[in-house]
DNA sequence: AGGTTTCTGGATTACATGATCCATCTTGGT
DNA sequence: ACCAAGATGGATCATGTAATCCAGAAACCT
């Protein structure tokens, strides 16, 4: 696939970032199918030909943005120990505070665009199920330290509990979105932690 | 609000009832984004005048679409008893093959629409965020009697459960719609399951 | 410096799609 | 039987919006 992938030029490697960035930001406030080309374009300071210069179409557009936010959510997840109870706890305050200042619009800047693509356009799910894959693995590494520590009972299986958090986190998300109240995401959560802090054991 | 619903009769009831299925249908496939009004009208055998006649306008029908979901959705919901933990391992088993049997296609008939419309159809999140209460209400009642028969730990809270069991069951279907795979929708109510089971008592 | 590639501006096109309109038919009440 | 309200058909409109095109400027390499 992507057979030659052209050169950028220093100032072409800017103009397409002010371009992911416009999209990304305008794509988290009002979904894929309402943000139009045109204003991307307009946000981002471009023209017509320099968006469709650096992305087949809009839907190539849309899988940069998804790749880019995976990227920093995923990053931002690593500033914590998730091979703690503590650790985890830091995070879960960070995800509520970080709701509850946004007011809980935007959902997840990744999640939210799951359900939009996923049935009509085949690449982006593709791209979206792999963000998801390294998401995932990134808090299976803290659970998988934690039972390797011995500070998790041996029968939990640490993919699961990391799938199960990431779901939890996207419901809790989404709850919280439609209902402009946090408190979903931190009861589904909390509930995480709690699963967690039961098949925790001294060491 | 709704000032003089102009009465229907029996062939106009059943023209607005097919246009609503015939749009529940295609929006659970495609979204609503990717659902034209005239796709709908073609699927209903009906015509412009027709879908127009009954709606105001595409979202008024989405809102419909909507509400006949959340009635479907905990009308299913309903024939499980979520007082016992039998029931619940009923309900999540039917909940996990469902999703297998559909390959995970479309995800939750409302929980799809939520990201999509939450930022950009104030009417629509309103009727969402009353669907998703009644939802959890049901889920809660569950829990509740078992909190009241003395089966569950007295400092268990079941609004706290039965929202993060919403949460779990919204993200497990996303996740599962991203990935094709019922997976983490079966962890994530694996993991609300053993949580409760932990909450579980003798009486 | 020359030539090739990359980048940019902006006008223009093509079309999908939500919505309207009006004439006509059907239904239901009294 | 009659009339008002409701229901229907289908053509038509209006416009938002993705995508194209070409001319020309800037950047890069040797």
């Amino acid at each position: 696939m992507a057979p030659v992938r052209p050169r950028l030029t220093r100032k072409g490697e800017a103009t397409r970032r002010r371009i992911v960035d416009a999209a990304a930001e305008l794509i988290h406030e009002k979904g894929v199918a309402h943000t139009t080309v045109e204003e991307v374009r307009d946000a981002a300071n471009a023209s017509s030909s320099q968006l469709y210069h650096y992305f087949d179409d809009k839907p190539a557009l849309v899988r940069a943005v998804i790749e880019r936010q995976a990227d920093t959510i995923i990053g931002n997840q690593e500033r914590f120990d998730l091979s703690t109870l503590d650790g985890l706890r830091e995070w879960r305050d960070f995800v509520v505070e970080h709701a509850r200042e946004t007011d809980c619009r935007g959902g997840c800047p990744i999640g939210s665009l799951g359900a939009e693509v996923a049935e009509t356009e085949p690449e982006a799910r593709t791209v979206l199920a792999a963000s998801f894959n390294r998401w995932e693995a990134s808090i299976r590494a803290g659970l998988l330290k934690m039972h390797a520590l011995g500070r998790l009972a041996p029968d939990a299986d640490p993919h699961e509990l990391a799938l199960a958090t990431l779901a939890a986190l996207q419901g809790g998300l989404l709850l919280a979105q439609i209902q402009r109240d946090p408190e979903p995401l931190a009861a589904a959560l909390d509930a995480m932690l709690k699963l967690i802090a039961t098949l925790q054991q001294q060491a």
